[in-house]
DNA sequence: ATGAAAGCGCTAACAG
DNA sequence: CTGTTAGCGCTTTCAT
């Protein structure tokens, strides 16, 4: 009776519970019953490869078939298994988001959520599944690295990631559908940026700080300084070579403006920043901070009420970002809008484009837009 | 030559690419060509059970082939598949962590980031893979149902699931590894649960804010009013009961304290109770708020102060969670600590200990702590 | 339109 | 210690 083709394939475990006596009911706690496509085929009364065909949208497949595999379907609630799905497709069909962070510092980032959010939707439009897998330590990076070997993911969007990070060989190395945020990266070899262009937009920010045309004279802006962003990481040294240019561009090359130095895009790096300035009597000589993002600008905001200054009457105080913490902030902040939530659907849509083996540009630049709010 | 016995499996594709000649470089572009356990079994020289053995550990392989072995994986880079190693393991090594939102009030939640960071470093211990998933919308949702349907991971941390979530029926009848954050679903039909004692700590909370032992008796709190949470998402109801409770034993069950209600965590409940509260006088009879959680106190804080009122001179507010915006704020903020930080670990403690098989308590309660500050 | 057969890349008994 | 043999559950030619 077993003729020894598999016509139907191996009669291992697979049968429906109890096809027949349902009399012992078992002790229950069991594993789920993996219920597979050749049962839902016995079921249906149909071959195992109609079940899949119909499942798969194929084209020829008599309604007769599909009605009786829908129902069997519904019966036995089956869903087709992932790992196996995606082993014959060779597609998973998932692209992974890869935030990259040293552990702690990822709560000061307020973009994660909404970038997030907004690759998330854009990949779910695809049918696809967007998962994020967080490199907070080392256990976890190495992890990731072998998961990314491992073929675990179609694409992958790489966000946050310092200059030297562990993680940039392996897709140096491979060439994986890849996009990554911000530019700065040795980007021949790594794979296609998004990026705003940081320069021309803190630029703007700045020349609109020191503007001469718009309030009474005694409020112009004449002493500039500058809290810059973790120089390792995307957007910190753009930045900060926009305030260097402009600074120059106006006062000329010889001024030189208080700069201090934020280790991190944190509202404690901004607050550090003006108890330095203060200590050293540099809070006496200027009348606006650049910041080189909201959060930072928040932080100095803080210290600054701490120490009795009025925001933005004795100094103005710009941020970056246009972040949950520039309108958190009393009084808000006025700063860039990177529109960091459509990012998230753009690099997705970028990695989703290889995946299809589309071209897709190497540097992406995404426009930026100037809010005014009360802090400067 | 090619003996019909699979003695070394199908010779389709796979052949170190120019195995000789190594003239004619390729254009490039081509796909990663795909290296697969055989290719490291002929390179080294052994069956690819044998290299199947060494790379996950089983004792029995000799030095010699081991050897052999490690130089050929160097050479090619070789990392096993995991759609196929998952299929054969029928164990895919992934907990999924579940995050259900409503797409922008994700940003209002200051813990998920720290919660995620707790899971993550748990799980990566495990030598796992903890991957997020976001189901910020009605497409992500559904995609996710199909996901968690076709086993896609080993098991489950839901986060912030409100009490009718459409993903809740998936997990009540399938009978999955899982841990939900927060009490109050329909228990027993759905999976363990973490949470903290929310209706003692805020009673503690209350009981503080409105301490007669301690401060000067024309700072006591007698007229104390609520910002409730959205009720249908965990911890809300019972911090309300909280509050009804502590209010009835101290001031009688006569006794009207004014309530509002925040549809969300979020600041700009806060803020609005307050509005609502000064259009109609509320506010003047008022002398201290217990806010649901600190982001609805920030907001709160916020307001009050735009009205010229101060904190916590002429009213107190309490907040609950510890999040950042609890010390963002100035003055900071009173709170109780949930130590969210270690409830993601907690959580996937749960969930991988039923993997493994082990039975886990129902309900796990975590501690919590006063935090006081300056706000109350 | 549908069944049979082969195979995705890997693990895991089972014999030696 | 190592090779052989079966699958894991699904997709996809290839005939029919």
């Amino acid at each position: 009776m077993p003729s020894t083709s598999p016509s139907t394939p191996p009669e291992t475990s697979h049968d429906t519970p109890s096809s027949g006596t349902d009399s012992t009911q078992q002790p229950a706690e069991a594993t789920a019953p993996i219920v597979t496509i050749y049962d839902v085929a016995k079921i249906a009364g149909v071959s195992y490869a109609t079940v899949s065909r119909y499942l798969n949208g194929h084209p020829n497949v008599s309604k007769a078939s599909a009605a009786k595999i829908d129902a069997a379907v519904a019966k036995t609630g089956f869903a087709p298994n992932s790992s196996a799905r995606s082993l014959a497709k060779r597609r998973t069909h998932i692209v992974a988001l890869i935030i990259h962070y040293n552990s702690k510092d990822v709560y000061n980032d307020p973009n994660i959520l909404s970038f997030l959010d907004s690759a998330n939707t854009r990949v779910a439009e695809e049918g696809w599944q967007l998962v994020t897998l967080l490199a907070s330590n080392d256990d976890a990076t190495s992890n990731i690295e072998q998961l990314v070997a491992s073929g675990f993911a179609d694409g992958y969007i790489l966000f946050t990631f310092d200059f030297n990070d562990a993680l940039l060989p392996i897709f140096a190395k491979r060439h994986l559908a890849a996009a990554i945020s911000g530019t700065g990266y040795d980007r021949k070899s790594i794979c296609p940026c998004v990026d705003v262009d940081n320069i021309g937009a803190m630029a703007e920010m700045i020349r609109y700080v020191l503007r001469d045309d718009n309030p009474p004279a005694d409020r112009r802006r004449t002493r500039p300084a500058y809290i810059s962003g973790p120089l390792d990481m995307p957007g910190a040294p753009e930045r900060f070579t926009a305030f260097n240019r402009v600074i120059a561009e106006r006062f000329g090359t010889e001024f030189e403006a208080p700069v201090a130095y934020s280790p991190k895009w944190s509202r404690d790096g901004g607050a550090q920043a003006i108890r330095q300035w203060a200590s050293d009597g540099t809070i006496n000589r200027i009348d606006c901070i650049i910041a080189a993002s909201d959060t930072i600008a928040a932080g100095a905001i803080d210290e600054l009420h701490r120490l009795g200054r009025r925001v933005p009457d004795d100094i103005a105080v710009s941020g970056f970002d246009n972040s949950a913490a520039a309108t958190a902030c009393t009084p808000q902040i006025t700063t860039v809008d990177q529109h960091i939530e459509r990012r998230g659907a753009v690099m997705a849509d970028i990695v989703i484009r290889q995946i299809n083996g589309e071209h897709v540009p190497d540097l992406t630049m995404m426009p930026t837009e100037l809010i005014v709010r009360q802090s400067a």
